[in-house]
DNA sequence: GGAATTTGTACTCTAACCTAGACAAATATA
DNA sequence: TATATTTGTCTAGGTTAGAGTACAAATTCC
């Protein structure tokens, strides 16, 4: 089941699964209504269903139905925007980080222009997978004027966050845009991540300007759907015109 | 190439190139490279491609090589978080809404969960899709506790927003919460929103509560990343420890 | 002009995937 | 207890996708 069919039926249920769609204990559509949502015969179903009866996600018990079965299975970690990771620490879960690539390259036009470079410019490349106790949830692949990826070494990538690393490098960070979109997973993320090419990614790319507007970041970020999700909480302001993002107030 | 290996690499090739990873009339790698990068042969690679070309996404050229090639293909709309839509129509650009569905269910687990009502409770269900200029880039199902929904009519639906409806109803509006995944597409989205099962999707869950916290909506929102984007400008406060929302200045 | 690169075309072979149908076995329902 | 529902098993057959290879044709680069 390796890209087919199957592996689509089986790739949306389990997003459904995870995504709270179907409950737990929940009896799933039978397998003839299945195959007509998707269009498909049963015995393509029931390949999907086997794979995620072999994850554990469902229980199948004959003349009874199709069960969704999560009983230790953990709900993906509720990030806000403005700042990932920082009271992940704190609940005293450990997120490790990989370095997996490391190097100095000609920026691809899509980057310079986002850092506002020239176009044969140099830039540092890393690329890091970071994990949440054991199980990895992003892959993040950054780029760095080459003047400023100099002030680092390629060791404090796998210990330190990177945006600590360029505030000692002297610049000032002031502001950010940062947008979200969604993406297949590549043979290569897919590996990263332990997923399945072709699985389902939030994409957020962000880069970081100092105070001049000198680009001096740029992030690509991979998120696995099941394992992070990005939150926000929105009041309404007092015109009642707009809504606007509520501050949380854990530290 | 309903659903194959194939299909993935195009549908991978597609997102890189509208996400800018490959730019404008640049080169993409040789047919032999992308082969070795997906691990499968180059017959394979080339079906893909044919398909990107038949889009008019890339042009080929036999001895020179593969080039993206977008003239007058349109950028992704950017979305801030807060207020989704008030900026677009303000634009100039016309978005229609249609109705797929409508009417009232009991609430499944997940969304009786999600607004806080019994397990048995009543809800309205809706399914809209929004399109920009004719094309279809967001797939909306809305969730109303039933009382409330029974204060405005199934064609009011199709012509106003369902914010807007819930303020008539007596409510009042205090804050939501939502939060950011991926998905794919399955095949009634896929069909509602033009695309082939088995694309990337970004998927907004909100849920809208009252003053006294009572939930009034829920929403599932799933948006065709080549045509919409969430964006977010950060800045950072003046401690340096976070980086906050920057509110824009458009209306 | 000549060599190297890159896309275009053609072919065979194999394996995996999917459909369609029929029936059995377990469970739920009235 | 009888009936309907639902998953489990099996068979047969056809289609498609993919790997691998070889060579042709166009382009680029030296």
């Amino acid at each position: 089941m390796e890209s087919s069919k199957a592996r689509q039926i089986y790739l949306v249920l389990r997003d459904r699964i995870a995504g709270g769609h179907y409950a737990d204990k929940a009896a799933l559509p039978v397998e003839q209504d299945l195959a007509a949502e998707h269009g498909v015969s049963r015995a393509t179903v029931r390949r999907a269903l086997a794979a995620l009866e072999e994850e554990g996600l469902i229980t199948r018990r004959q003349g009874a139905g199709t069960f969704v079965s999560l009983d230790g299975k953990p709900r993906p970690i509720a990030a806000d925007f403005s700042d990932a990771l920082a009271h992940l620490t704190a609940m005293g879960r450990t997120t490790t980080v990989q370095l997996l690539a490391f190097g100095y390259e000609e920026a691809s036009p899509a980057i310079a222009d986002a850092l506002g470079l020239q176009r044969n410019a140099m830039v540092q490349r890393s690329v890091r997978v970071r994990a949440l106790d054991g199980a990895p949830f992003s892959h993040l692949t950054t780029f760095v004027p080459e003047a400023i990826g100099r002030t680092y070494a390629e060791a404090d990538l796998a210990s330190k966050p990177l945006l600590s690393l360029l505030d000692r490098s002297g610049h000032v960070l002031a502001r950010a845009t940062q947008s979200v979109g969604a993406q297949l997973a590549t043979p290569d993320v897919a590996a990263a991540l332990d997923i399945e090419t072709g699985s389902a990614l939030i994409a957020l790319t962000r880069t970081v300007f100092d105070q001049d507007g000198r680009g001096i970041e740029h992030l690509a970020a991979l998120y696995r759907p099941d394992r992070y999700v990005f939150r926000m909480d929105l009041q309404r302001d007092r015109s009642g015109a707009r809504w606007s993002p509520a501050l949380r107030n854990e530290t």
